[in-house]
DNA sequence: CAGTAATCGAGACGGTACGTCATGTCTTAGT
DNA sequence: ACTAAGACATGACGTACCGTCTCGATTACTG
């Protein structure tokens, strides 16, 4: 069993790749996920089966590239790399700064319906799960980690707190909410999370 | 659009009923779900297809009515209904012990492959997430927002804190790192959520 | 591989089978026989599946005997048995006077459907085919060979005629333009067949 | 209401073609045309179902070319094109040598089962009726009409007669007598049929 | 004249085949 | 060589009927 000879990537038509993308993000978000055939997609960027299959073993890592790809031109755009958070020394004010983006970005339907549809699949197919929690999911959480660090150093987090797991306490809720719909997502929800999380649920 | 006439339940077959749940669920567990058909679901359980779409929607639904059949008749096994949380007046003790049964569970491939698979459906058909939600994972939350309460009347818990909101600094991290492995699950971990959850990452 | 227990005849629901046989009847020539199915007669007959079963082996044989109640009903309604062929005198008016009234039925689309349909069954289902000539066509051609008969005795057909076979001359050609459309059927055509079989292709 | 967009011909499998018409022909010689499915033909010739439906919109149309295709075959083999008539100058030696030959064709299972099939189905279904008189009986019938018209020009055959309806006399009862099994066929009996025809019913 | 046994309407059941859709592979032209 | 196009074998889909079976509810003989 020997995959087929590597295609040679340094002929592969950009412009393909690109209409792949579009047309995958397009229908994900038209007609959702499980409705999204390889098909589809090809005929909507007006290219061949072939050229998909060649390039990627499922339907599901189209939609992670593209979704990743997406990512990176937005970055591109913004003009910088993926950004520290950021420290005003109020670790819980820029705590909440932050989880207030992230609770807009859920509310918005260009960015639920792939990142939903990408969540969904690497729930099933671990494969896929690793590299959506590795490319999309851990840059973000380092991020909290960075800050959490800095906030241990600076004596605002007690020291023998991990904060890799301490990050989990807003973060995991936040994430739980969105995909599961378990519970209403709000400004007011992430900041009661950070309070709830910083000083603890029992009495001081 | 109307649905078709509505089934005769009354005349259902028992027999047909059981079998194609432990069809369903012996087939998730073993070929995993995105493999299990609905027509495997019905030669497996010695049963025409049409006997399963007389009675369900769609493959999940299946799913979904077998995993809550399992719970209860694990229910009615043990002999009681679903049990509250046990309070020996130690809220931390409570708590753990009740996270590291739970840890053992989604360690179980019995358990996790059909649960897996449900929140996975869940995720992108919205109506069947409702009603995951309802059906399987509002009861237990419910638990904890109960033994929150009593721990707050006792004074173990601040006054202000939303029993509803509060469990999820804890069942939420555990719940993504099962369903997106984005960390390993064990009873230190969940023994550290509550640690902090209730004593808060900010230094007393 | 023993039948059921014959039912009893004497108990069965006379209404049930004209119901029956008028739904059967009423399917073939509204939808065609290919898409009338036992269960659509059964619901327009308002009956169950099950006395549908319970008196006929299958589809075909409901039909056949559909269509011979149908004939038996005209023939009582017209006051005599199966009436002999006229004898005049004239065996080519005679013979021509017979052959329009079948045109004439041929013609007529609540005939056409349920013949036809029985005809075509009967090619592919030898028992029901033998049973459909014994019941309906046999009798009818039986009067051919009574009046050929007839007429060879009266000198009007040479002594050493069959007329099993003769009257296949002029009745044959007939069916086949009916029943394969190979042909248009009408009076003239008639007339012509007679006149030829009488008096022959080669110059007298 | 529009056809599917049409498939690409000069792309058509020409050995998936000629497996079906095997797979069909065979089939319908071993159970008999109403249990033969689309199923088992494409099964039988190592074929996928929507390669059938593709070309052919139904299981008798199928039939219908893989019949025309044998008779293809089998003229091929011989060399010739449709053959003529035989023509020695004595008509009723030429159509006896014919329809003797017609009736072996009718007597071989391997002829009878598809042939028969087609009949049937044409009998209900116009529009495949239309073709298969077209394609398989008329060029059949056109032989008889040629030969006539010598006749008729030699003289053997009286002026006014219409030789398309003057052939019904002896191929008619012939077809009605195989496909109906409304009597033997033998050599015997089409050549009675000839003598009748041509000399007529009457005395001379 | 009640008891009881068979037929009845209804429709769920285990099946088979339908005709459609999408998969992933392969072939053909075109650039 | 890679592309757009699309035919191919495969296999699941959800539907339609098949013929059998199991339900009460009539219904009509029998004791």
């Amino acid at each position: 069993m020997v995959k087929n000879p590597a295609p040679d990537a340094t002929r592969r038509s950009e412009k393909s790749r690109r209409a792949i993308y579009a047309a995958a993000l397009a229908l994900v978000g038209e007609i959702g996920y499980p409705r999204t055939t390889v098909e589809g997609i090809a005929a909507r960027a007006g290219v061949g089966k072939q050229t998909i299959y060649r390039w990627w073993p499922a339907k599901a890592d189209v939609l992670l590239e593209a979704f990743l790809d997406l990512g990176e031109q937005a970055a591109r755009a913004a003009g910088q790399e993926t950004p520290a958070l950021p420290d005003t020394g109020d670790l819980a004010a820029d705590l909440k700064a932050v989880l207030r983006a992230t609770v807009d970005e859920f509310l918005d339907p260009r960015f639920d319906a792939p990142a939903r549809a990408l969540a969904a699949e690497g729930l099933v197919n671990e494969e896929l799960g690793r590299r959506y929690v590795a490319r999309l999911l851990e840059p973000q959480l380092q991020r909290y980690v960075d800050r959490l660090r800095a906030a241990r150093e600076a004596g605002a987090v007690r020291p023998d707190v991990d904060p890799r797991i301490a990050l989990e306490l807003f973060v995991s809720p936040l994430a739980q909410r969105w995909l599961q719909h378990t519970g209403p997502i709000s400004h007011d929800y992430t900041d009661t999370l950070v309070d709830y999380a910083l000083y603890g649920l029992a009495p001081r």
